[in-house]
DNA sequence: CATGAAGTGGAGCGCCTATTCCACATAGCG
DNA sequence: CGCTATGTGGAATAGGCGCTCCACTTCATG
């Protein structure tokens, strides 16, 4: 399962160049994390996931020495599929049917994994390759936002920010009917696909500035007291 | 502003019959606890509270003994308006119009107010003038969505529980934009709305069902580890 | 205006975080 | 095999929280 070749010494992010042990430590920690943070969203306690992991929580904070560390190297291969999503969807024939699916397709990441519905949500300036792959999809995404537009079936005033604010929406509703009611979120998602299909459009209010949404994915993990 | 005119001695919830000070200081509690809930969410410090009411934390907690009590008492005045604002959708000659608006309303003052976004997105079965009051509210927006369907505008399919999958959207997005992008809740709602109308309808998955979204509400207010 | 009831605030407790530090263990090279 | 850089875990620290308890203050009544 290990996808890197080469093993030679270097503190490369991905903790190649660790002692055996070390690198198997790391292994378990993250593996750890990702249960944690699907199960209880980014805010989890680092203890937990230390316990859980088998480890000292001084092995932990060694290797991630901050949250957002650990954040980055749990969520760097689901955040590669949500990527990969886009450019599937890209590759549909059919644009518009590659767009709703896409947007299905995203939500119900969230709706899988608390911790992944508040990455979606956020930025992490700190967590470069996080963010890299982020840009990347971004301009994919806007790539077939426009094909959607072009084939027709997409209304024109839909915004790349509108994206975005499917997510933030997607994630309240998810969070809020994750245990009662577990596919609520389709419901929300059904709703507003109809109201993107271009004959169902009126004016609609101005979309938030990509400034604004830009700013407003910049705010903590646990809300700022 | 005192609007009970009587002021025998007994505990009555609104805390007349204290002693005039406690009665000064409990409302002074409120006051700051109205302050640092919309700011804060409803997980706002207690301690924090009491400092910015200007008394010590056991005064808080003697009037106060549950965070509930206090939310209770922080909001009831809102729940109220919040179910006025059904009846005045209700007197609206048109239907249609009148729910679009209270739609609109209700999301503003979620805007408005970070800790009434969380009350109107869960339930609290303790405090029972607060339930008294939504189960009032929640009867006459059954009646407000039966009229709007019978004017033709509003999709027969739609259902009670959509809107508080509104509700709990609409807090995801106010939640993350607040501070960035403060009107970015009104285009979700515009798409929203958009996909209620009677024309626009496509078929639909099925709604959760009220027992469901009932539970969904009953979730604790910091989500449990 | 005196007195007892009512009300007060802060110190203290227990529990939970994150973070630092250091004596000890071990992998893996020579 | 033996030695050392590398890695480890838990104790210790510091700070936050809700909540309790009690010596003190203040109200309001006769």
């Amino acid at each position: 399962m290990t996808k890197d070749g080469d093993d030679n010494r270097a503190s490369v992010p991905g903790g190649r160049g660790l002692r055996a042990d070390a690198q198997r430590n790391r292994e378990r920690v993250v593996e750890a994390a990702r249960e944690v943070f699907a199960q209880h969203g980014l805010d989890a306690s680092m203890n937990e996931i230390a316990r859980r992991a088998g480890v000292g929580i001084a092995t932990l904070l060694r290797r991630f020495p901050t949250r957002d560390d650990l954040i980055a190297a749990t969520f760097a291969e689901k955040v590669r599929a949500y990527s990969e999503a886009i450019d599937e969807a890209l590759a549909d024939p059919d644009p518009w049917h590659g767009f709703c699916a896409f947007i299905e397709r995203v939500c119900q990441m969230q709706a899988d994994d608390r911790g992944f519905a508040d990455v979606l949500t956020m930025t992490f300036p700190t967590a470069k390759a996080l963010e890299a792959e982020r840009d990347r999809a971004a301009n994919a995404l806007t790539e077939l936002i426009e094909h959607a537009k072009t084939s027709g079936r997409l209304r024109r005033d839909f915004a790349h920010q509108d994206v975005a604010l499917i997510l933030m929406a997607n994630a309240g509703v998810v969070t809020a009917t994750r245990d009662a009611a577990p596919d609520a979120w389709r419901r929300l998602v059904g709703y507003l696909i109809q109201s993107f299909a271009a004959e169902a459009a009126q004016p609609l209010v101005d979309p938030p500035t990509r400034a604004q949404m830009y700013r407003a994915l910049i705010r903590l993990p646990q809300t700022p007291r």
